[in-house]
DNA sequence: GCATGATAAATGAC
DNA sequence: GTCATTTATCATGC
C-alpha cells in the first residue's frame, strides 16, 4: 500500500505541467531551425535547459515528443513550421 | 541575391528533400506492448531480491510469465535506468 | 475531445 | 552491461 503511493508520487505523469510560452518559443525555434537534424548536444540540451527553465530530461523528452508527433503527421505542423522559418529568416538578416 | 535566396529557402519549411532521419529501420520494429499488473508484480518482486538476474532465474520468470527471456533481459535493463531516474529525482528535490 | 509531458516496451550504438 | 533513441501508452491540462 505505501509502495503504490510511493511509486505514484513518484510517477510525475500525476503532476503534469504545461511548459510556459516561452520556454515552448525557444524549444521550437531550435528544432525547425535544425529541422535536418533536430538532435541537440549534451552541451546544447545543458542550455537550452537552463534558457527555458526546466530539466535536461525535459528537454530530451520534449525533443523525443515533437521528433515523433512531427514525423508522424507533418502536414499538421506545417504552419508552425513556417512561423518559426520566418523568424528565423528574421533574425538572420539582422 | 544570395540572402534573398537564404530567406526564400527558409521560408520553405515542408520540404520533400529535408528529412529521412526518421527514415528506414530496416526490419519492422515489434509494437510495444503493455504487460500486465501480474507480469510487472513478480518482476518487481525479482528486481527486490537482485537487480541483476541469472540465466536460471530469467528462463524461470520467462517461462511462468509468457514473456521471452529476451524481454525479461530488457526489462530489467529499463528498470535499472528507471531506478536511477527515481533517485536522482529524490537528489535533485531533496536539495530543497 | 485532443494537445502535451512523462513513462513503459523495444531497438541499437558502443 | 549502460544509455540515447523510437514508439505506443498513460495521465493530465484545458
Amino acid at each position: 500500500a505505501v509502495m503504490i503511493l510511493r511509486s505514484r508520487f513518484l510517477d510525475a505523469r500525476r503532476k503534469r505541467r504545461n511548459f510556459n510560452k516561452q520556454a515552448t518559443e525557444i524549444l521550437n525555434e531550435y528544432f525547425y531551425s535544425h529541422l535536418s537534424n533536430p538532435y541537440p548536444s549534451e552541451e546544447a540540451k545543458e542550455e537550452l535547459a537552463k534558457k527555458c527553465g526546466i530539466t535536461v530530461s525535459q528537454v530530451s523528452n520534449w525533443f523525443g515528443n515533437k521528433r515523433i508527433r512531427y514525423k508522424k503527421n507533418i502536414g499538421k505542423f506545417q504552419e508552425e513550421a513556417n512561423i518559426y522559418a520566418a523568424k528565423t529568416a528574421v533574425t538572420a538578416t539582422n | 541575391t544570395v540572402q534573398a535566396a537564404s530567406v526564400a529557402s527558409c521560408l520553405r519549411p515542408s520540404l520533400p528533400d529535408g528529412l529521412p532521419w526518421g527514415a528506414a529501420p530496416g526490419r519492422t520494429r515489434k509494437k510495444r506492448k503493455p504487460y500486465t499488473k501480474q507480469q510487472i508484480a513478480e518482476l518487481e518482486n525479482e528486481f527486490l531480491l537482485n537487480e541483476f538476474i541469472n540465466r536460471q532465474k530469467r528462463k524461470e520468470l520467462s517461462n511462468r510469465l509468457n514473456l521471452s527471456d529476451q524481454q525479461v533481459k530488457i526489462w530489467f535493463q529499463n528498470r535499472r535506468m528507471k531506478k536511477k531516474r527515481v533517485v536522482l529525482r529524490e537528489q535533485a528535490l531533496a536539495l530543497y
